[in-house]
Formats: C-alpha cells, sequence, structure tokens
DNA sequence: TTTCATAATATAGCTTGCTATGCAAATATA
DNA sequence: TATATTTGCATAGCAAGCTATATTATGAAA
C-alpha cells in the first residue's frame, strides 16, 4: 500500500520538482518557517542521517536555504526559497487528489475509520 | 505508518539474516519454489529491476540458488537454500508479532475492517 | 582554565525502491 | 532465410531510508 501510495504521489508533484523525501519537509516548513533540522527530524519521525541528506539535496535544488542560528554555531535553521512557497498550492492539491484516488468507494466514515485506525497503529508500534 | 512497520519487522527478522525486501521473496517461493523472475515481480508488484537487485543480494547471502530454464536460455528459475527453508517459521513468528503488535487493543472486527479497508486501497491505487 | 561530556550536524556505507538503458535469446514478419 | 520485434534479465545511477561514526561547538566539572 505504501508502495502504490508514493508512486501515486511521486508522479503528480514529480513536475513541481518535488518528491515524497522532501514533501513532509516542505509541509512542516510551510507550516512554520525557520526550525532546525532537530525539530525537523522530531517532528517527522525519520532519523537525523535522512534528514541531513534531504535537507542537502533540497538545499542543492533551491528547495531551502540553511542560515546558521546567531547563538549557537552548531544549530542551523531552515528557510523557504521563494520557489519554494510557490509550490505550496499546486502540492497540497496534488496529495489531496491523491488521497481522494485512494479512498474512492469509501464512505465518509470509513475513511474517518480509516485514518483513525491507521493512528492507531502509528502510536502502536512508536511506543515499541 | 509504512515507516515504523518496516523498523519493526526488520529489528526482528536481522538476526535470521533476512529483510523487508528479502522477506516478500521468501514467502512467495516458500509458497512455490522454482519461480522465474518474472513471475516473482507480477506476484509482489515491485518493478523488474528491483527484483533482479534483490534476488542477487539473496544469492550472494546463501538464501536462493537460480538455475538456467531447460528450454528457454533467458529464463532463471529461483530455489531456495537449506538455510532458507529453515528460516520458514521463525520468520512467520516474528511477522505475526509484528501485526498482533500494530493492530493492538483492536477489536477482532475492527482488525478486519482495516485489512479491507488497506485492500481496497491498494485495489484503487493499482488501477491507475 | 583545562578537560570531559553532551549536543547538533555531517559523512560513509548499506538496502530497497525507482527509471532508463543495454544485451542476448526467442519469435514474428518480410 | 534474413531482419525486426518482443521478451527476460542485468546494470547504471538516483532517492530515501537505515546504522555507525566523525566533527565541531557548548556546557559542566575538576
Amino acid at each position: 500500500m505504501a508502495r502504490l501510495f508514493i508512486r501515486a504521489i511521486q508522479e503528480r508533484i514529480k513536475p513541481l520538482g518535488l518528491s515524497t523525501g522532501t514533501f513532509p519537509v516542505m509541509l512542516a516548513l510551510w507550516e512554520k518557517e525557520g526550525q532546525t533540522q532537530r525539530e525537523l527530524v522530531q517532528e517527522l519521525g525519520v532519523e537525523q542521517a535522512t534528514m541531513a541528506n534531504t535537507l542537502s539535496r533540497m538545499e542543492r535544488d533551491g528547495l531551502v536555504i540553511r542560515r546558521s542560528h546567531e547563538a549557537d554555531a552548531r544549530v542551523q535553521t531552515v528557510w523557504l526559497t521563494e520557489r519554494a512557497w510557490g509550490l505550496r498550492e499546486p502540492a497540497i492539491e496534488a496529495a489531496t487528489e491523491v488521497n481522494n484516488l485512494a479512498t474512492r468507494g469509501m464512505s465518509e466514515q470509513q475513511r474517518t475509520e480509516f485514518t483513525t485506525l491507521m493512528s492507531q497503529v502509528i502510536a502502536n508500534l512508536s511506543e515499541v
């Protein structure tokens, strides 16, 4: 299911210059810009090394820039570029389309039940 | 959810010398040995190149051997080693444990509903 | 003040997914 | 029969996940 979902969304956001690795980071930064790498790691639940590499690719591709923290030289804050801000609407539209496609034929109640159950699985597997 | 699931299962089957990439291939071959690469690709829904690489690693690690087809020189059939056969019970046990862990706190009815809904999503996204 | 531990990030090296492309064998067609 | 197409598999190269380890800056302790 995850592979199919990734394929469907990749297909639609690739023309925007986004991918399934960068999209969650964009969502987090659209919500709150200037977060540190550590904050993004905690929020998105990937390993620190994964985030470091993803941010490097995003910087290379002109989606974000990293500014060093004024108070702590170890820390870098992450900021979106102009281009990255412009992708917000079409990217979210693409994601919504895939969600609708994935849950086609379900009642509203089934959709809710499905996300509730997935959240429960996430909670169960998180506390291991 | 997929990442958490992968982590949980990886942790338990790694001591057996298996991984989330090889496990589905093992399941398919435990069920029916001697399948061709093309058959495995169709059954598991990954790309041909992915399967070729996975089978190479499995051969390297002594899980399978590839024998050339007697009638068609392009085709290779895949066979499990002694060691691979011995992993069947503990691997399935590990997977069952993770399934139980993931669905902890759900009623039997909710579990059924969950798998039904996931199957529907898979069907929906497959026919795109 | 020097040293030690901790914290934030980067890097190396692996797996597993992908697309694109190459190659050899088998099959179809001219 | 000679050529063209199709089929089965391999390889190259990338993304994104992981673990393990290195590097640098900060803060705590001696």
